[in-house]
DNA sequence: GATACCGGTATCCTTTAGGATAGTAGTATC
DNA sequence: GATACTACTATCCTAAAGGATACCGGTATC
């Protein structure tokens, strides 16, 4: 947020607050936000979803997708395929989120080189003692 | 996020996801964020950051305000006044993130919008059932 | 006949987040 | 002398998030 679109009183303040509060209340968690970033690329299958999130279990993903449902995220469409083909699109709605997305995912980018640099950095300072 | 930014093969993909989760990593949770919008206005003491993120409790707030120094965001100064005056304040680093939290507020003032209209587009519908 | 894929559920469990309530030491204010 | 403010900490507790493991019916593949 930057000052110039954020009045400087005590009420506004707080409106902000609110604001980015309401954000959060919708998109929280560890996985609604890479799940919708998972299917930028696309439609895609429960399996695929399972497949780019590494690390999660299908109940969390089954539980994840259907809030995500609820909240206008994404639909859910059964193709009456043997074995039933289940796909997953994200709506409009959320790509109104795609600048917040963007800038999550640009920041997580810089982020990683920040917390690299510290560590080298650190590495640097215990050579320095260790002479 | 955009197409233009995020390729569209399956490793570009993941990477994606990665990004986000990394940088979700550091400032998830109900609080962090909304703290350091109301540090935009300028250092604050703790009571009123607790008065500006409405229901929060002591325990939280210092609990993630520790969090937030630790992890470079904010700075804590303890001025040797009677009684002692606590300053807490956003760093540079924390001004990295001021594009994802601008974007974050003004998603959740349209989602507190689109929130309205549907439910005043639901009360219509009841309406019309009733009549 | 064994194995694997699909789209999940069911059950159980641990961890964490977060909240409620109370209290503390020191000062100032009424 | 009672109350209020500051910047917290301590204790206890609940709810939710998230994970581990196993399983299901159906199909296809080897």
């Amino acid at each position: 947020m930057d000052h110039k679109n954020i009045p400087h009183s005590k009420e506004a303040c707080k409106a902000s607050v609110n604001a980015v509060r309401d954000a959060l209340y919708v998109v929280n968690g560890k996985w609604k936000l890479p799940m919708l970033v998972s299917l930028i690329n696309g439609p895609k299958r429960f399996k695929e979803l399972q497949r780019d999130l590494e690390d999660i279990t299908p109940k969390v993903l089954s539980k994840e997708l259907r809030d995500l449902e609820l909240n206008g995220f994404v639909t859910r469409t059964v193709y009456d395929t043997t074995p039933v083909t289940v796909i997953y699109e994200r709506t409009d709605y959320a790509n109104s989120l795609s600048k917040v997305i963007s800038e999550l995912h640009d920041w997580g980018m810089k982020h990683r080189e920040h917390i690299k640099q510290m560590s080298r950095a650190e590495a640097e300072a215990r050579k320095a003692v260790a002479v």
